[in-house]
RNA sequence: GGGCCGGUAGCUCAGUUUGGCAGAGCAUCGGACUUUUAAUCCGAGUGUCCUGGGUUCGAAUCCCAGCCGGCUCACCA
């Protein structure tokens, strides 16, 4: 990359001072574009298909960035590139008269805006006939090689606009991902949930069990924390009356990075007023089989050489007999922990890491159960020790009404039943504060008093989402790492 | 945080095993070329070999420490 002082940077400097010797702007304000590339190319393949009279078709001005250039003297061609694809272009000494000499003040990377009739050419390529062109911004640094393209990862990450300009299929992903969020809003709306916003600086990191960042106010001198999640908030909306809410936003972590998790990612949460989870089950499920049929434009998605199809219904397995099937071991037969890791290391888990008993059910499903969950499906009745914001089964208070979405082996959505007994809320949260002074190495949800306070106000049965929206990408997609769906992921700063 | 792998020209990469002038393609610069499209042809210049130490007559190459990235394990969604 040519750097302020490199001989590189230095020519492009020089074209620049040349351009405005001859009169021209590099960096002029607005320019009259009649066509995206693509809808010129779809102009012209019209146009041909119906018998014309004149020789010229419509005349079109596009504007894009130039990624190639190929002279041949008194004639050259370019590419450029915008929002919508690629248009070649073609100036000829000819037709430009002294302005084809600006050409050599051009370079890869320039934004230009050119005007013309568009032909085939030889080979076959629509292609505008330049009559006029424009110099839209004057690049000064280059783009990366046009063969091989841009494959550092960490450049692609860390300038992810060059990554949009050399590889296709980032900007694919970038914008199916804002239509995917499109759609997802859509649908809601539809259902007439309405989306709100509720703070991401928070005295209490509470709604989840994950260690969150810390801040300061300087104004309030107070330690205050990033959200961990929406939760609490959005049910404080559902104790006020606004029924159906939703939130689409971002969440913080304070955790390792790796393929699966980055920093910061987005959520969908819902909470639906009179819903249980399996009200909540049947949306989940006919809302991404919405967003993949309405932006990937199918049911069937293939992801690390499986094929998945996305078709609801999903089923419902119990986690419970899922564990015993994956593992041969009965959790709700080993309620207390020295039964459980006895079973376990029976079964050759390692269980050195976890330490109390929700932790350890946690690992026996990422190990034994999730791997297997590759085609779509919802395990379901989670144990009341996992799950401290869940409402218990009438029918055995062992168990909570709660789901998680698998599919591609990875987690999707966990959705529950909200509890809205705030007497057992209450109790659940100090059991979890407990927890945390005997087993601090884990992570518990926290007691949140201003949640408490609005519960006890009366909070109508609900049923509650929560939805990773770039996991959700990451499957629709087929992309194995999430940093390929976050435009900007964290990376160590240099 | 642990383990493994990597970092060489603007980009994509050889060269490291066995220490001996810093390399190729694209891009760039000069020239030729009026339908090219990885254009072609002739000619030219690329550089903190990630950084800092060390060994050596001599280090991109060997040793040590560090930085950055990737994968993986742990943790998590």
């Amino acid at each position: 990359m040519p750097q302020p002082g490199d001989e590189l940077f230095q020519v492009r400097l020089e074209k620049l001072d040349r351009l405005r010797s001859k009169g021209i702007d590099p960096y002029p304000r607005n320019y009259d574009r009649s066509h995206m590339a693509k809808d010129a190319l779809e102009l012209f393949e019209s146009e041909e298909s119906i018998e014309s009279d004149s020789d010229d078709s419509t005349q079109v001005s596009v504007a894009g960035r130039i990624t190639a250039m190929r002279g041949l003297g008194k004639a050259s061609f370019l590419d450029l590139l915008d929002g919508s694809g690629k248009i070649q272009g073609m100036l000829r000494r000819n037709t430009l008269g002294e302005s084809y000499e600006i050409l050599k003040d051009l370079d890869i990377g320039d934004w230009l805006g050119i005007k013309g009739p568009m032909f085939r050419t030889r080979t076959g390529e629509i292609t505008v006939e330049v009559r006029e062109f424009e110099v839209l911004a004057k690049s000064l640094r280059g783009l990366p090689e046009k063969f091989h393209g841009l494959t550092d990862t960490e450049t692609r990450f860390r300038q992810r606009y060059l990554d949009l300009i050399a590889n296709p299929e980032a900007r694919e992903i970038a914008i199916m991902r804002s239509r995917a969020v499109s759609v997802i809003r859509r649908f809601m709306d539809g259902r007439d949930f309405i989306e709100v916003e509720t703070p991401m600086l928070v005295p209490v990191a509470a709604g989840g069990m994950a260690h969150p960042f810390e801040t300061h106010h300087n104004a309030l001198n107070q330690d205050l924390f990033l959200r961990i999640a929406t939760e609490l908030y959005l049910k404080k909306l559902i104790v006020g009356g606004l029924e159906r809410v939703y939130e689409i936003g971002r969440i913080f972590r304070n955790e390792g990075i790796d393929l699966n998790h980055n920093p910061e990612f987005t959520t969908m949460e819902s909470y639906e007023s009179f819903a249980d989870y399996n009200d909540v089950m049947n949306m989940v499920e006919e809302l991404v089989h919405t967003v993949a049929t309405e932006v990937f434009g199918a049911s069937v998605v293939e992801y690390g050489g499986e094929t998945i199809d996305l078709t609801p219904p999903w089923p419902r397995l119990s986690l419970v007999e899922q564990i015993k099937l994956h593992s041969g071991i009965d959790i709700l037969e080993c309620p207390d922990t020295e039964t459980l890791v006895t079973e376990m290391q029976a079964a050759g888990i390692d269980v050195s890491a976890a330490t109390s008993w929700a932790g350890m059910v946690d690992k026996l499903l990422s190990d034994r159960v999730e791997p297997h969950l590759i085609q779509p499906c919802f395990l379901v009745d989670y144990p009341v020790a996992m799950s401290p914001l869940a409402k218990k089964k009438p029918e055995d208070d062992r168990i909570v009404e709660r789901f998680e979405a698998f599919a591609a082996g990875m987690e999707l959505a966990n959705a529950f039943t909200e509890l809205n007994d705030p007497v057992e809320q209450r109790s659940r949260f100090e059991d979890q504060e407990l927890q945390r002074t005997q087993l601090p190495g884990e992570e518990w949800d926290r007691l949140d008093e201003d949640f408490l306070t609005a519960v006890e106000h009366g909070m109508p049965p609900t049923g509650g989402l929560g939805i990773g929206i770039d996991r959700l990408i990451m499957l629709l997609s087929g992309q194995q790492s999430i940093r390929e769906v976050v435009l900007f992921p964290q990376l160590r700063a240099t």
